[in-house]
DNA sequence: CTTGACCCCGGAGCGGCTCCAGGGTTTCCA
DNA sequence: TGGAAACCCTGGAGCCGCTCCGGGGTCAAG
């Protein structure tokens, strides 16, 4: 099986394929005669393996931890568990976030209904005052009132 | 105010407020004989706005963007509204890829209770059938039945 | 006169890919 | 038989949003 076989088989890219390779996470292939990589089913198994854990989001890291405990299956598995319920605590605490976020983007969305001027945007009112707040709160002695976002043009455009 | 003052007004790493110059967010400020940055209240402003819109998950090119309307507040605003609607969408999405994440990931750590070896832990069984699944439907002519997962040491470890 | 706190700059590194240039090989079709 | 298209190789750069590092300058207190 050739590279191409095996990103067709499992819909990896190729490219991700050789990485992974580099990555020390899919063992080095043999070659054909003209150099191409030359895959097994083994190899296509371990992909899959790999993909499904990306899947549930696991650091490259984690992965070989758990592709270890496959080589080494006399060890012990806590430290399987504790792998995965790291994983779970990373996912659980940025779903927290993101829940969060998603009602303070409803909250800002719901201030602008059509298209009028950005000046009376109630979007960008919002913003403004929300990060002022924020700068007076963390503090500095700002003049009261005033906002003093807007600055002169910006020359250092990418 | 020099850049230690403004990082301890925002909270923000001084390395991250000459990042953001660097990416154009943040105006480059007039500086001191000696080469200090002398940073003003508009550019605390502007940075808590950043990194106000940083915490709503913003990428830093939506918020050049945002500043852009700061600018020019007789633009329409209807590119706002956009702004913010697919920023919405992508927490959404990433919410419901996490949501259906933190389930599979509960599923997975109930397969295994204690300690005992790796080669019986209901984890590793689980991922490793999984993608065995997945490997068969994606397809591939698998010889039935067996896992062909295990293989040689791997050599090139980083 | 040294110590320490602050500041400067340019460049590298992170994770997990993705893309590119510049080359070789194989396969198909006219 | 020739040439185009499709595949493969390598090493290196680029993406985002920082973060860290080395090697230096500046300035106030003890």
């Amino acid at each position: 099986m050739r590279i191409g076989d095996l990103a067709k088989a499992t819909g990896v890219d190729i490219e991700t394929i050789r990485y992974y390779e580099k990555a020390g996470l899919l063992p080095e292939p043999g070659r054909e005669a003209n150099g191409y990589r030359a895959y097994q089913q083994a190899h296509l198994e371990r992909l899959a393996f790999i993909r499904h854990c990306r899947a549930l989001d696991m650091p490259l890291e984690s992965i070989r931890r758990l592709l270890d405990f496959v080589a080494h299956p006399e060890a012990e598995c806590g430290d399987i568990n504790r792998l995965i319920d790291e994983q779970l605590a990373r996912v659980q605490a940025r779903l927290n976030s993101l829940r969060a976020l998603e009602s303070q983007l409803a909250a800002l969305r719901a201030q602008c209904g059509e298209n009028h001027s950005a000046r009376e945007c109630g979007i960008l009112h919002e913003l403004v005052a929300a990060a002022h707040g924020e700068a007076c709160a963390c503090h500095f002695d700002a003049k009261s009132g005033s906002h003093y976002l807007l600055m002169g043009k910006q020359k250092n455009r990418p």
